[in-house]
DNA sequence: ACAAAATAGGTGTATATACTCCTAAGTAAT
DNA sequence: ATTACTTAGGAGTATATACACCTATTTTGT
């Protein structure tokens, strides 16, 4: 019994749109993390900081929306900051809610993190051409808004 | 002390490459991976068991290579495809090295996805459509190659 | 032939990701 | 007021990801 697959399906795979931006997403995430790695931050956690710096105090899953991850994700990604006194985890007035704060240890990391991500970027979007980058981070928020209407 | 960052430079930060392609890898990795479901293969392991039908016979660092995946990574990757018996790990003719070949469960799990994967490609290239998918896939190879070189 | 260098790969550890199932707390229906 | 429903969130489990460090084998320089 010789497989069922014909020999040309196999090749098509490779046009994958989940392979293809995975592997995009590991290509740059090893490059962020390595220019933010004097801090100590990964880019996922500088991320979050910035996010939450930004909002003030938000919910759990407020934040989870916004950076369209999983709610249980967002939980374990908040961990390490959390141990590392970056950042305040407090119940609300409702009390079926936890509110994310940023300390001041963490405005502190953020202001160190900010220039080496400043010269990652620029260096990404010019060698990719600004032009190149913006019609990129459009049709990657199509791909995003597209699964969220799923 | 009030934070010394500029209240504009954080907006900045949401056009991260990194956080955007993230992001988009993760909602479509959703959307694979719900459609994929049904073969209790997740999109990852579908790519590897392609790679390797295709390739035929290959070691660990080259199919490593293939998907711009660290070496560790991959090897802990086909932990669960051997575990479930779909491939196959043997000690090569250097005796260094790791090959991997498919098995005849693998095909089977392989000629039962394929046509899952492909209604899921042809239903997101389809919303996107098919020019800014090409454009698209071009911009994230651009992105791979441009971290390959650095 | 043998020591040094290079290559292939795995383990330990830590983070990232999400599904299923569970608890607690607020809201609505009567 | 009490029950039913809904919402917010965590824990268990499994996969995905990669760095630092280690071992084993091959190649190379002499």
């Amino acid at each position: 019994m010789d497989h069922k697959i014909d020999r040309l399906e196999l090749p098509k795979c490779m046009d994958c749109a989940c392979f293809n931006l995975r592997k995009a997403a590991r290509a740059v995430t090893q490059l962020y993390d390595k220019a933010l790695r004097p801090t100590g931050l990964r880019t996922t956690q500088f991320t979050l900081l910035v996010g939450i710096s930004m909002l003030g105090a938000v919910r759990v899953t407020r934040l989870a929306e916004i950076g369209v991850m999983d709610r249980t994700t967002l939980t374990r990604n908040l961990k390490p900051l959390e141990r590392r006194g970056l950042i305040q985890i407090t119940p609300g007035n409702d009390h079926r809610t936890r509110v994310v704060t940023i300390t001041d240890e963490g405005q502190k990391a953020l202001e160190q993190a900010l220039p080496l991500w400043k010269k990652v970027q620029a260096d990404v979007v010019k060698r990719l051409s600004q032009e190149r980058w913006n019609s990129m981070r459009a049709d990657l928020g199509e791909v995003v808004s597209l699964v969220s209407k799923s």
